[in-house]
DNA sequence: CTGAAAGCGCTTACAG
DNA sequence: CTGAAAGCGCTTACAG
């Protein structure tokens, strides 16, 4: 900028007028340090704006994985909230991990991101506290914060499981198994709950060995899923705590001989074209990420009060695999 | 830091001492300094640091659409690589537009991130030319650079898709369609190039009515893929150009009474539980990611050369719908 | 072992 | 319409 300015003959204020469309220049003058501007390839450096302007206009999303089917279109419209707000995203997975989650969290807090949304991997979060005191904007995405006030955006997880074994009792199933996520997570929780309600609703009493609770990798539940299968109180539907679980159990009882029902929590792509085609409590990813994002600008905005509980309702969509009847 | 530094009663260096772990402090200052720190709830401005230090410890990726399963482990995979280098990942969707691209590019640069990895949408970067000067390292994805000597790192699109066309015929296919993205883009053109070659291997002559190129919408595919099967001259195959591509035609197909042939370029998920399964030319998104990702570490570290295109293999893998004969 | 001064590249508040 | 001075929060190079 400075050269910018001696090979314009000009002093620093007035380039850096040029350079933000401030007005105040003649046009002969804006001219000359244009030029000047081009020939030396001069690209105001955000960092030194920022350290002056007290805004960052970024901010970060500390999600589970980038990977996952589930967090694509959530980050994609979280990406779009920000970018109508003039704000970059800078992006991390916590890959399930609290260390690696403080540790992105308080990365993001030292860029001076203006603002944070958080799929928590974690469930004590008030290690942050010192910056939500000092104004960075939270809000807490799918599970909620731990031992901390702060905003929060997620499914009706206890509604829509409840709903999806519902469906399943409706249509004759008595012996039904429920495979989740590890019971730490707020979702396989909740998911349980539901599950458990839906049964207790229906005054079925569960057996033990209808439900598994643990990591998501195919082999733990491919495992989970045979026993249920094979043991000797076989349950005749399934529920399937998130779209990893789905997928692995439509695997398993593609192999079996037997008809098993399926509803699935989360929708999963190609899941009409399968035969039979997948039973879902579906989420909307894209939903819930405009949701916080739109939540997280109004904190900005100072046009938000107190921190809120958002809960987002689930749509069951029937496609076949929750329909079918009992096999026995 | 300045109140940091009062508090404790020490001089700025100090802190910052502490703060970085640098030698040269008594455990009993270091016990001091480290009090207030937390008593102030201190955080290291690293927008101040970077201003100094040059570098941001940061990487920017602009890519097509966060939301494609395609690009979610390519994000993952090049987060991956950046955090092994105490790098953090700005990410942003072009949404397939040029200008988008470009203003992206360009905001990342004005944030001096230290590294660029681009999925190109437009197809002139000579707008890159001043950065890549002033040392900004680059590396392009999926397709190459436009009217600029960079670093590139893409599929083998052209041989790819010659061999699962090439597959096609060899399970006695004539009559082979080809639906793919718009022609302007690289991995399109490449892919339809990689088709006709096959074709011409096997000395048949393509009609026009087989090749259809545009955008990747259901609707425009949807209609291409019925022309191609109801037409005066049906094709007995379909070779898809993508992953949304293939989608979309595995809902045609299943619609139809005719059993007709496909292969997919991409890998998408469930596609072994179809009916039948479908036949592929995968490329892998996260070694791709990978790849460069550390080759734009490799260029920040200085020990890269001259800019380089590799390109990396794909996988056919059958599983059955590319070895259904043709139906008459 | 410790700290005062200068400077990174901008903007703010002010004066001309 | 234009610019000189001070300062954002840190680090560098140096001296004690």
């Amino acid at each position: 900028m400075k050269d910018v300015a001696a090979r314009a003959g000009v002093g620093l204020k007035t380039v850096s007028r040029v350079v933000n469309g401030e007005p105040g220049v003649t046009p002969e003058t804006e001219r000359r340090v244009q030029e000047a501007i081009d020939a030396l390839g001069f690209r105001r450096n955000d960092s030194a704006r920022v350290l002056r302007k007290g805004r960052t206009a970024s901010i970060g999303l500390v999600l589970e994985d980038l990977a996952d089917p589930f967090y694509g279109p959530l980050s994609r419209s979280v990406e779009e909230v920000a970018r109508a707000h003039g704000a970059l995203l800078i992006n991390g997975s916590s890959a399930e991990d609290p260390e690696r989650e403080q540790e992105l969290v308080l990365a993001l807090c030292a860029r001076r991101v203006d603002g944070l949304v958080v799929i928590p991997a974690g469930d004590d979060h008030r290690y942050l506290e010192p910056e939500l005191k000092a104004g960075v904007a939270t809000v807490f995405v799918d599970r909620p914060a731990g031992h901390i006030d702060a905003d929060v955006v997620l499914s009706d997880n206890y509604g829509g499981a409840r709903g999806g074994v519902a469906h399943l009792i409706a249509h004759g199933h008595r012996r039904i198994g429920f495979i989740g996520d590890m019971p730490r997570i707020h979702t396989a929780a909740e998911r349980l709950r539901g599950y458990r309600a839906a049964m207790e609703d229906a005054g079925i009493p569960v057996a033990g060995s209808w439900m598994s609770l643990g990591v998501t990798d195919p082999e733990r539940v491919r495992r989970a899923a045979e026993e249920m299968l094979t043991g000797p109180d076989p349950v005749t539907a399934v529920f399937a705590g998130n779209n990893r679980v789905t997928v692995t159990v439509i695997r398993v009882l593609a192999e079996q001989a037997r008809r098993v029902a399926l509803v699935g929590f989360d929708d999963i792509e190609l899941a009409d074209l399968l035969q039979p085609g997948v039973t879902v409590v579906a989420q909307d990813a894209a939903d819930i990420g405009r949701t916080a994002a739109e939540r997280l600008f109004r904190q900005l905005d100072g046009t938000l009060a107190t921190p809120e509980r958002i809960e987002l309702p689930t749509r069951l969509i029937t496609r076949g695999s929750g329909e079918i009847p009992p096999a026995d």
